[in-house]
DNA sequence: CCTTATATTGAGAATCAGTTGCAAACTTAT
DNA sequence: ATAAGTTTGCAACTGATTCTCAATATAAGG
């Protein structure tokens, strides 16, 4: 059994959930699915693997895979709540180029220090950060200067 | 005439638009309000100074505010957009306490150092930045430590 | 003023992501 | 096997936002 399987056990047996099949094929789909997705996309992506799930169980599982620390809500877009797995997964900051859409992560580390300096400073027990800068990436500025 | 209803009126001549009365009080609504708020909170806010709006146009005039640079989307809660008015503000970091639902606002600039450091590492130019920090208030942790 | 072209509005209908009620199917513990 | 509690798919529902459309308003030109 795979370490993030292992996770989500332990997490629905503190709840008295169980760890059912459909439950079980949503977790691996998320943790196949290396890029940020939101609840259609994984339901196509789970559906490919086996009939044996609903859009319902989709949005119902959804939570619980955040409460247990396993997914992490990403930047929603077009109207969609949008998520990513991150169990294992060091915590990033999103770069969103607005001309091509690319999504570049980098480390958060070196903004960490500043924000957990801050928090201190008024008493702050920091539980997750969503830094999300918009712009343009190096490719859309080439693009440009060609224009 | 203030400072950002000259360069709505601006922005919307470029557009080729008009700056109308239901415009005009919608922009002095967000104006007044120092709070984040959602469409509906402004259309009720707007309501009680004037019955010459209806909430079609305060869906429709929240996009314009934004792409005018008056306006910025916040931290989306409980289902709904919500907005704040920055024409004149400093960019601000939001800190939201989980408990509570208090927002706290901080300055960026401690910050902005080590996102522009990256940036410039990765040749992005950045053009918004979006910092959310959720977590426990200094409130919140001294209830919880009298429990 | 009058005319015309264009922009705007409110009202209500439509959309659509996400939620919920429910009865059938499962699980797990007696 | 029985009972108690959990899960699921389906379809109906919800509610924020968007859209349609007919009626008004606006601005420019004559
Ligand atoms: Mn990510
Ligand atoms: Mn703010
Ligand atoms: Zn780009
Ligand atoms: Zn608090």
């Amino acid at each position: 059994m795979q370490d993030h399987e292992l996770k989500f056990k332990d997490y629905l047996a503190t709840k008295g959930l169980k760890l059912t099949s459909p439950r079980k094929h949503i977790l691996d789909a998320v943790f196949d699915l290396h890029e940020h997705f939101n609840a259609e996309e994984l339901y196509n992506r789970v559906k490919s693997i086996t009939s044996d799930v609903s859009i319902a169980t989709i949005y119902r599982t959804i939570p619980l895979l955040v409460d247990a620390g396993l997914v992490q809500q990403a930047l929603r877009s077009s109207g969609r709540d949008r998520y990513e797995h991150i169990y294992g997964h060091p915590k990033h900051i999103h770069w969103l180029c607005k001309a091509c859409g690319a999504i570049v992560e980098t480390d958060l580390n070196t903004l960490m220090g500043a924000v957990r300096e801050q928090a201190s400073l008024m008493g702050f027990r920091v539980q997750e950060t969503e830094i999300s800068i918009m712009g343009l990436c190096w490719k859309c500025i080439d693009n440009e200067k060609q224009i």
